[in-house]
DNA sequence: AATTTATTTCGATATTTCTAGAAATATAGT
DNA sequence: ACTATATTTCTAGAAATATCGAAATAAATT
């Protein structure tokens, strides 16, 4: 995880619709979660949910899988611990990170 | 920290430019970063680096102080905290999370 | 092979965001 | 009051993003 990889998942977090698409899949475990149940959970057309969940998808934040005639949509934890550890060492208080090549001040 | 709240915050931090003036701040630490600083720092001109700065401070993750001629910025690290907390507890795989009001399944 | 279900891709429009120059504002010094 | 410095606000064009209906694709069923 670098900044830019972290700028591109926080931007894709940084949608309401997309923020509680993921929270959702969080939620759902293990099993995941069919796009169609996603799209009557949030109300929202098919076609602009596929979009949002391209863009998560695209970000490695979710995983895709077909199940026959469904999709199963699934929270990529891996990228998401890695964000949040990113955040952690590097943009908050107790910052204990590497030098970046600038001196401090 | 909400969802709403968290969306406007991750979505702010989701810039390039404007992860980069915020870590920029964590790393300066108390004492904060006059503008002009960051603005060579970067260099990207001033207008366009007073709007970053701008957004940043409107989501409450920076604060601006004047002191002088100079407008001093600090990483506000309360909400900074408040969104990486809420990420952990409800976007991350050991969810822990209260019971939002709709089933599990 | 036609039909049904699930989802994506396309296309078009509306909105937001980014960028940066020019002008304006705020403060300090002379 | 004038000048210099620091930063913002105004403005506008370009680029990116959001939205959603319609058409296309994929898979199962008949």
């Amino acid at each position: 995880m670098n900044e830019e990889i972290a700028a591109k998942c926080l931007s894709e977090l940084g949608s309401p619709t997309r923020l509680a698409v993921f929270r959702l899949l969080v939620r759902a475990g293990p099993d995941g979660m069919v796009v169609g149940d996603i799209q009557r959970r949030l109300g929202i057309p098919a076609s602009t949910l596929s979009h949002h969940i391209a863009r998560l998808t695209w970000a490695g934040l979710v995983e895709r899988r077909r199940r026959g005639r469904s999709l199963h949509c699934f929270a990529h934890h891996p990228m998401m611990d890695d964000l949040v550890h990113f955040l952690t060492a590097e943009c908050c208080a107790g910052f204990a990170g590497e030098d970046t090549g600038q001196p401090a001040a």
